[in-house]
DNA sequence: TGAGTGACTGTAA
DNA sequence: CTTACAGCCACTC
């Protein structure tokens, strides 16, 4: 299983509504310091993996530019519940969901 | 095989 | 408080 694949598999635990950084992901995966890399493997991410609910640790929403519409990142969160502003997620800290460590 | 790159993060000024 | 900088690791050319 490479390092994308499990990458992949704990952003498709992130519950609808709710948001994780990258730096999170990372350490879930076993490399905390490769948040970058989680971020590129969203970049190449599958249609099945819910790439936009995943934000820097700030809930900026760093990688809106990359999706078709610059919009469309923002839509897709808010039409499940989350409040986006400014390119930022609001209510951060709650919405906030910590993936669990794959083993 | 080696250098370049990136949807980030934590620390320092 | 905001802005800057350096480290980071997997992947492509």
């Amino acid at each position: 299983m490479s390092f994308f694949d499990r990458v992949y598999k704990v952003a498709r635990q992130i519950p609808t509504g709710r948001v994780t950084s990258y730096g999170a992901i990372a350490k879930a995966v076993g490399s905390p310091q490769s948040a970058r890399m989680v971020g590129w493997a969203m970049n190449a991410s599958p249609e099945d993996v819910p790439a936009h609910r995943v934000v820097n640790r700030n809930g900026l929403l760093s990688g809106k530019s990359h999706f078709g519409d610059s919009n469309a990142m923002q839509n897709l969160l808010e039409a499940e519940g989350v409040i986006v502003k400014n390119n930022q997620v609001q209510d951060f800290e709650k919405l906030f969901w910590k993936p669990e460590i794959l083993s």
